[in-house]
DNA sequence: TATGAATGAGTTTTCATTCAT
DNA sequence: TATGAATGAAAACTCATTCAT
C-alpha cells in the first residue's frame, strides 16, 4: 500500500476512535460532528473528506469496532478453552472467557448495543483470512462432535444474543443484578442450549 | 377523581399514545415534539402543560407502555398455563404464550427495545393491586416448588432478558433467523435455566 | 379573512420585500437566508415558518413581484394610451409608457431578469379579476382591429420579449447604448411587428 | 510560441471546456470548482495555476465562448447571404442563417444567456484579424447602402438583442411558443428595424 | 508545475422551548 | 387551560482557496 493511502487510513482511524469515545460517553445522538472533529483535532471540512455523512461514519464505526472486538474476543476465548478435554468443558471455558472479555470492554457494549450477534453473523465474511481461520478453529471443534452447520449457526446465535443481552444490562445499568450474580446461571443456560443444539444435529443425521 | 382531573389524564394519555406510535415508526431521536403534537391534535404549547420536557414524556411513556404490556402479557400467559399438570409444563406453556404475545405486539418491542426485563423488575411496584396479584399468582406456583424468592427473581430476569433479546432481533430484523426457527431452542434454553434455578433454590434450603 | 391570517400575510410580505431588496442589490446567489432575516428583523427560524425553503421564497417572490409589476405597468400604459385616436398611436403611446415604467422600476428588472414575457403569459391566469379585466381592456382594442387572438398572443410575446431584453441590458449595464438612445428604434421595431401581426390576422380571416 | 506555452494554453482550454459543459448543464452557481477539475481530469490546486479565481474563469470562459460562436455564426451567415441581389434580401438570408445557427447551438445560449449582443459589441476588439475582416465584410455591405456607422451599430445591437432574447426563451423553455412559430414574425420585425436604421442614417446625411 | 489533503468561514436547516394572547 | 407564532442555539454540510510535498 502506498504511503499516502496508509496515512489516510490512519487518519480515518483516528476519527473513528474519537467518535467511538464520544459515542460511548454521550450516546450517538448527543454527539455532534463538531465534537468529533474537535476531539480528533481536525477541521470540520476534513471530516467530510473521509465520510460522506454522519451516518456513514456510524455505519463504518460499528462495523469496524464490533468486528475487531469479536475477533479479539473469540481469539482469547479459544485460547483459554484450547486444552479442554471434552466439548462440554470446552464450551464452558469458552463462554466464561467471553463474559470476562465483555466485562473488560464494557464501553464497547454501550456503542454496539446489544447487537453483537448481528456482528457474529457477518464475522466470517470480513474478508479477513485471519478472522476466518479463527472462526473455523472454533466451529470445527463442534462439527466434529456431531453438530450440523445449520444447528451450530442457530445455537451460536442464540447463545451470543443471550449473553450479550444479559451482560449489556448487567454491566451498563448494574441493574437489577450484577453480572457476577448471573454468571453461573447464564453459563448453565447457554450450555443447555448448546447441548440441545448438538442433539438436534444428531437427530437429523440419524 | 374530579372530572377535571379525569380530562387532564385523558389528554395526557392521548399525547403518550401519539408519541408511542411515532417512536415506534421513526425512533425516538427522529421524532420531534412537533410531530407528536400534530399527531395528538393539540397545540405545541399545550404539550408543555402536560410534560416538563421531551425526556419527561419519554420516561413516562416507557414506564406506562411496558407496564401495561407486561401486565397483559402475564395475564394471558398465566391463563393459558393455568391447567398445566406440573411446574415444568406450566413453565413451557407460559413461555410459549409469552412469545406469542410478543409476536402479536411487535411494535411494542421497537419502542421499549430489549428492556422488557427492566420493566419486569419494576412490575411489582406499579402500585397497581391488580398487577401485584397477578404477579404473585405466577410466582407462588414456583415458590411452592422449592424456589427461593431470590433465585426466582434471578431466573425470571435471565429468562425474560433472553427471550426479549432474541425475539427483538428476530422480529424487527427477521435476521438472521426468524423467531419461529428459534422458538423451540429458545424455550428449551429457558426451561433449563428454570430447572437450574429450582435446583439452586433447593440447594440453599438444604 | 381573520385578523391572524392577515398578520401572517403581512409578515410574509415583509420577508419577501426584504429579500427583494437584497436580491436586487447583491443577486440571489449572494444573498443568504441570514441576510434576509436580519433585514426583515425576524429570527432565523421564523423564516422557515413562512417558507419551506430558500427556493420556495424565490419562487413566490418572482411570481408576486413580476405579477404585481406587470399589472401596474399595463394599468399605467393603458391609461396613458386611452385617448389615442387610432390603433397605431394607441400602440405607440402604450409602448412608450411601458418603457417609461421600466426605467422607473429598474430594480425589478435585475431580479426578474429578462423574464417579463414569461410573466405576461401567466398574467391572465393570476385568478385576479382585476388583472384579467385590465388585460382584456387592452387586447379588445386590438381584436377590434382585425387581430386574431392567436396572432395577438404571438405579437405581444415578441414585443415584450424584445423590449424587456433591450431594456434590461441598457438599464443594468448602460452598455453599449443607453435606453434613450435606443428608444425610438425600439418602438419602431415593435410597431412594425404589430403591423405585421395585424396583417397576419387579416390574411387568415380572408 | 514555445512548446511550453502551447501546452499551458491547451490545458487552460481543457479546463474552460469542462467548465462550459457543466455550466450549461447545471448553471454557474451550482457548479463547484471541484466539479470542474474532476471533469478536466486535473488536481484541485492546478486550477489556481491557470485562473486567479473562479470568477476569473467565468469571465474568460464567456469571453472566449461567445467570441468563438459569434465568429462562426457570422461567417456562416455571411457566406449564405453572399449571393443576395439586394441589401434587403441580404439581411433576410443573413438573419435566417443566424437563427439556424442558434438552433444548432442551443447549449451556448444557456451559458452565455441572452448576452450575445454584449458580445457583438466587443467582437471587433478581439485582436483577431480574422474576426475583424469578417465583421467588416458584413458591415461594409450596409455602409454602402447609406447607413452611418453609428446607426448601423445601434441597429445591429437591437436586432441581435431581439433575436437572442426571443430565441433563448423559445429554445430553452419551448414556451410559450416554439422558435419556428415565431421565426417569420421575428425576421420581419428585424427587417423593419433595419429599414428604419437605414432611413435614420440617410436623414442625418441629407 | 502538479497534486490533493486540509482548512474554516459560511450556509442552510431543525427543533426544543417560551410567551403573549 | 389552550394556543401557535416566535425564538435562537445548535446541527449538518459545502466549497473556494491555500499550502506542504
Amino acid at each position: 500500500m502506498p504511503v499516502d493511502q496508509q496515512k489516510k487510513l490512519e487518519k480515518k482511524r483516528r476519527i473513528i476512535e474519537s467518535a467511538y469515545a464520544l459515542f460511548r460517553d454521550k450516546n450517538i445522538y448527543n454527539t455532534a460532528v463538531d465534537d468529533i472533529v474537535k476531539a480528533a483535532g481536525i477541521a470540520r471540512g476534513t471530516f467530510y473528506l473521509y465520510f460522506k455523512d454522519k451516518s456513514d461514519l456510524i455505519e463504518q464505526l460499528i462495523f469496524l469496532k464490533s468486528g475487531e472486538s469479536m475477533k479479539e474476543m473469540i481469539r482469547q476465548a479459544a485460547e483459554r478453552a484450547a486444552k479442554a478435554p471434552d466439548i462440554e468443558s470446552y464450551a464452558r471455558v469458552f463462554l466464561d472467557a467471553l463474559i470476562d472479555f465483555m466485562v473488560e470492554r464494557k464501553e464497547l457494549l454501550t456503542v454496539v448495543n446489544k447487537n453483537m450477534s448481528a456482528c457474529l453473523t457477518s464475522f466470517p465474511h470480513f474478508n479477513d483470512d485471519d478472522a476466518e481461520a479463527l472462526y473455523h478453529s472454533v466451529t470445527d471443534r463442534f462439527l466434529e462432535e456431531g453438530y450440523t452447520q445449520a444447528s451450530l449457526d442457530r445455537t451460536a446465535y442464540i447463545v451470543f444474543e443471550m449473553i450479550d443481552a444479559v451482560a449489556y444490562d448487567a454491566i451498563t445499568y448494574k441493574k437489577p443484578f450484577g453480572l457476577e450474580d448471573l454468571r453461573p446461571m447464564l453459563i448453565d443456560a447457554a450450555l443447555s442450549v448448546i447441548r440441545g443444539g448438538a442433539a438436534a444435529g444428531r437427530e437429523k443425521t440419524e
